[in-house]
RNA sequence: GCGAGGGUAGCCAAGCCAGGUCAAAGGCGACAGACUCAAGAUCUGUUCCUGCAGAGGUUCGCCGGUUCAAAUCCGGCCCUUCGCACCA
């Protein structure tokens, strides 16, 4: 349980800062809204356009999602804070079947969806409407933005919200596949596609929005081969073609039915259950008869490619519903066959059964045809000797299989008796072998599911040939070039993705761009039974967000919106005059838009879950690159990785995720944007736990307390040391985020911000800063630099501050050259040393001293390491070099041996440190001066007398003579 | 299978690209102390091992290499997470 304790002002005090987080954000949002700060419009500033991936429209979102949401408007407030005029447009993605399934799950009456929906907090009266898609979607599109975007105080401009289902982006999406059409990049080709017999294409991925079970199924490829056999052709579905050459029998099961399909002038063989999964892939196929597997056992056959005959022998592990039914037999490589055969081979009785030679069977012997790295010439035989597995139906089997595939597939080479494929390694011959038979009509291909699918109505998934899918041809090879060039030139984040993305770019292919059946989405205009598919959909749309202001209000209607208009509007291509008469859209507001394109276009930043780096990315550079001209092309991209919950990633059937507006009100928005941006890297998944959020919770809390006190600090004339050190201290935290938002690296400002500058007022303070002004000075560049992160609190706090307008339209914080000092940072540096110095003494000594005395280093000590730094910077830093420069020095060498000793530990020292940090060591200040004014400071934190004394000094204090130890940047303590 | 990322002290998590400021930021937790009637909050200190003078020793998945110098670069290995197309 939370408790929200925002207890350092009462509440019932007019002066005081809000205390509650849900009135913070209510309050500044309205301010915000109200003065229209989100509203983005062209004007002379630099721009700056920046994007999250719209969500789909699939139910309630999570906690997890607001990650990477809250990581735009983090980088939007603070852009616009820098000088931009920043555009920050939302969109909902309502393609394809989600709300469909929504709707069905609701009217169907779905014990768990409608808990789901009332878990989050849908109202009662909603539900019942939930029935219908397009209701379902105006309804997500409501909750996500003012229950999501506008909860957390996105400074979106909500003028501009685009959903994929509404007609103008309809019109949009048409046109841009008019341009891929014209741009010659939309081809048609026969796609094998999984679809439900009733409904159609559908989707198999985990999720299974589209289907019952069978979430994990792959498409697989299975070449059929054809073994001519009298006037029969049997076929054998293989997923290894290449293994042709190691065949040595063909196994059919006795107890199956097979059917005799007519294709063309050919008489196929096969199960039941293939014939049926077949009719839905080939065109032409007839039953004509069937017959019993015991028909075939004893007769030959002729291989393809080897022309080998061999024989049919009777074998039970051939399942009628996995591939044909039948199996050729390779014993070399194919556990399961290796063991078929010697039990067949040991079975008298059996082969006297089924009519066969046992002679002839028991002559049957496996060849070798693939070397593999750590294996005999033959690995199946091997295998399974070493398992032990003795029958057909050995469990063992599936394993044996498992690791001789994966080992001759990926480490095997064909041996020499593989004719024109000797030599190959496995994986190119398999390829090679395959479109060999292919084209020499000794082979067919044949597609089917890795498991059983079954589909949300309950009719079995199948593999089911479109003869005329449309594709958008994302391996043309001019686009392809063209993206990968542009692509190095972009900024984009995490940098390993950067180099990826080639690679990802080379690696895309066609890809299927319209379905059919019953899907949200966009009529295909140069066919309308097709629907334009959910990821096709969604590449170009940024830029749409630069009209849909203009039909939002009422300018320009849907109907209007034809190839004209987006010609002119988005690539500036037509008269005018006649666009408008055309269009019927009124001439200046054709020019707006024309206008706003060209100054809002290219986008700067697709900020995007990780899930979108091998698909949408790609997809959306490549259609930009097509498309739009090359100063239209995307700038950056960044890259998100997820909040995951302990069972793994936060969903709505694994749970853990508790809805965004409870969280909202109980954690506090910047407190939960907070958790964002510092929690780890944005490009790492991190587990969501509440007690972590609770710890950011109470940081706000104590920041908050941390101005409202020190805001109180009385004005005062005296610039002491630490003041200096304060305002240089802030200045360099302010130059470190500056620079690290340059790689939009919020998690560094997130950590300078909300726990570096803390604590360095609070050395201030413990140090004995008094000083109200230079105080005043610190805390409005503080307040500033929270505003991205945590906005609604930076504002409270700003007003709290007496400060004017909004703390959202006040310029970030940039560092000042005048008020930076490394020399303070460094002297300050030095007391704190000092400091632990002292007390590792104490702890090792346990001494509790009476009085602690420091000693500086002399003057001549000063002399050797300045002369060791000049060295170093020439690079010659050597200690013989070093004792005879220094040695020059008639003030040094009077010191003797003490000196000749410092030269050489100082050149040992400074060669092993880092050019920066000699450089460091080699800044000078007045280190007894600083001392002296430190007095007071550490006489209290010592809680005893403290002196301070020159080493060179005659009239020292130095009972144990301990002065001599005393080091440039490091001074020697006694302690007594 | 293909591709990508990760393994850092009790936990989370920076650092690695640009080797030296690294016994390694920060946070959390734990312990001790201050404040308080008390609790919470807050503040201070400690938190790999050893050490009666600010030090030394052993650490950044494992093994090896490069270098004056490696958490950081190179090679190999082990473990682990994630993405893979009609899902957004």
């Amino acid at each position: 349980m939370i408790i929200r304790r925002f207890s350092f002002s009462n509440p019932n005090e007019s002066e005081g800062m809000l205390t509650r987080s849900t009135d913070i954000e209510a309050k500044w949002q309205e301010r915000w809204y109200a003065e229209r700060i989100n509203e983005a419009d062209r004007d002379e500033r630099e721009k700056f356009m920046i994007i999250f991936a719209y969500p789909g429209v699939t139910g309630y979102l999570h906690v997890g999602h607001m990650r990477g949401f809250s990581y735009v408007d983090d980088i939007a407030r603070y852009k616009r804070m820098q000088g931009y005029n920043v555009l920050f447009p939302v969109g909902t993605h309502a393609t394809g079947n989600g709300p469909i399934s929504l709707a069905k799950r609701v009217a169907s009456g779905d014990e768990d969806m409608i808990d789901y929906l009332r878990r989050n907090g849908c109202p009662e009266d909603v539900i019942p409407e939930l029935t219908d898609p397009l209701t379902v979607v105006e309804f997500f599109n409501k909750v996500y933005v003012e229950q999501y975007w506008r909860r957390f105080g996105f400074l979106a401009d909500w003028r501009r919200f685009a959903c994929t289902t509404h007609p103008q982006y309809g019109k949009f999406i048409q046109w841009q596949f008019r341009k891929l059409m014209d741009a010659g990049l939309l081809i048609q080709k026969p796609y094998y596609s999984p679809a439900c017999i009733a409904h159609g294409p559908v989707a198999i991925d985990a999720s299974e929005t589209d289907i019952a079970c069978g979430g994990c199924a792959e498409t697989t490829e299975y070449t059929l081969m054809k073994f001519r056999c009298g006037e029969l052709t049997l076929l054998a579905a293989t997923l290894r073609p290449e293994t042709v050459f190691g065949q040595t029998n063909f196994w059919v099961n006795p107890e199956v039915e097979y059917v005799k399909v007519v294709c063309g002038d050919e008489i196929w063989v096969m199960s039941r259950p293939c014939f049926e999964k077949m009719l839905y892939q080939k065109d032409r196929l007839k039953e004509v008869g069937t017959m019993w597997g015991t028909e075939l056992i004893g007769s030959t056959c002729t291989a393809p490619m080897t022309g080998r005959e061999i024989v049919c022998l009777p074998a039970s592990f051939c399942d009628p519903n996995v591939g044909t039914g039948l199996v050729v037999s390779v014993p070399s490589d194919a556990p399961d066959d290796w063991v078929a055969l010697r039990m067949l081979q040991e079975d008298e009785a059996a082969c006297l059964r089924y009519g066969l030679d046992w002679d002839m069977v028991k002559a049957i012997a496996p060849i070798a045809i693939i070397e593999t790295k750590g294996w005999g010439p033959m690995p199946a035989v091997e295998i399974v000797e070493r398992m032990g597995i003795t029958r057909s139906g050995d469990p063992k089997l599936v394993e044996a299989k498992k690791i001789v595939y994966k080992e001759g597939f990926h480490a095997g080479r064909m041996n020499q008796d593989c004719g024109p494929y000797s030599g190959l390694p496995v994986d190119k011959a398999k390829e090679a072998m395959k479109q060999d038979m292919l084209r020499a009509n000794q082979a067919d291909l044949f597609y089917d599911l890795s498991e059983t699918v079954i589909c949300r109505c309950g009719e079995p998934v199948v593999i089911k040939k479109v003869d005329d899918q449309w594709f958008i041809d994302y391996a043309n090879p001019m686009v392809t070039e063209l993206t990968k060039r542009h692509a190095e030139g972009m900024r984009i984040l995490p940098t390993e993705y950067q180099t990826n993305v080639q690679g990802v770019l080379d690696w895309f292919r066609e890809r299927a761009c319209v379905r059919q059946g019953n899907w949200l989405g966009t009529r295909f205009p140069f066919d309308e039974k097709w629907i334009i598919e959910a990821i096709s959909d969604s590449t170009l749309y940024p830029i749409f967000y630069l009209i849909s202001p203009y039909v939002n209000d009422g300018s320009v209607r849907p109907d209007q919106m034809g190839t004209e208009f987006f010609d002119y509007v988005l690539l500036g291509r037509g008269d005018l005059d006649h666009v408008a008469k055309r269009s019927g859209v009124a001439r200046d507001v054709l020019e707006r838009m024309r206008a706003d394109v060209d100054y809002w276009y290219p986008l700067d930043v697709n900020l995007g879950g990780k899930e979108h780096m091998t698909v949408h990315f790609p997809a959306f550079l490549m259609n930009h690159v097509a498309i739009l001209p090359p100063e239209q092309w995307p700038r950056g991209i960044f890259v998100n990785w997820y909040v995951m919950s302990k069972a793994g990633k936060i969903s709505k059937s694994k749970g853990g995720a508790q809805p965004i507006p409870g969280a909202a009100e109980l954690y506090g928005v910047d407190s939960m944007r907070l958790y964002y941006a510092h929690i780890a890297s944005p490009f790492a998944d991190v587990e969501w736990d509440e007690e972590v959020l609770e710890n950011y919770v109470a940081k706000m809390d104590r920041i908050m307390r941390t101005v409202e006190e020190l805001s109180m600090m009385e004005e005062s004339e005296a610039i002491e040391p630490i003041d200096v050190w304060l305002l240089a201290r802030m200045n360099s935290r302010m130059a470190s985020i500056v620079k690290g938002m340059e790689q939009l690296d919020l998690r560094n400002l997130a950590g300078e911000a909300y726990f570096e500058i803390p604590n360095d007022l609070k050395w201030y303070l413990r140090r004995g800063g008094s000083n109200g002004a230079v105080v005043g000075r610190a805390l409005d560049m503080w307040v500033r630099a929270m505003a991205p992160i945590t906005p609604h609190t930076a504002e409270e706090m700003w007003e709290h501050l007496g400060k004017d307008g909004l703390v959202a339209n006040a310029r970030f914080p940039c560092a000042d050259a005048a008020e930076m000092s490394q020399a303070a940072e460094l002297a300050e540096d030095y007391v704190r040393k000092l400091l632990e110095d002292v007390n590792e003494i104490v702890k090792v000594t346990k001494i509790a001293p009476k009085r602690v005395l420091v000693y500086t280093a002399p003057e001549w000590k000063e002399k050797v390491l300045q002369k060791a730094v000049a060295l170093f910077r020439d690079n010659e830093l050597k200690v013989p070099t070093l004792t005879k420069l220094v040695m020059q020095d008639e003030d040094i060498k009077s010191h003797g041996k003490e000196a000749s000793d410092l030269a050489r530990k100082m050149a040992e020292d400074l060669t092993r440190r880092s050019a920066e940090e000699v450089e460091r060591m080699a800044v000078r200040f007045d280190e007894l001066e600083y001392l002296r004014q430190a007095e007071g400071f550490l006489a209290r934190e010592l809680q005893c007398e403290v002196g301070f004394f020159d080493a060179a000094d005659p009239e020292k204090v130095d009972p144990q003579g301990k002065s001599r130890f005393a080091q440039p940047r490091r001074p020697a303590i006694y302690l007594e």
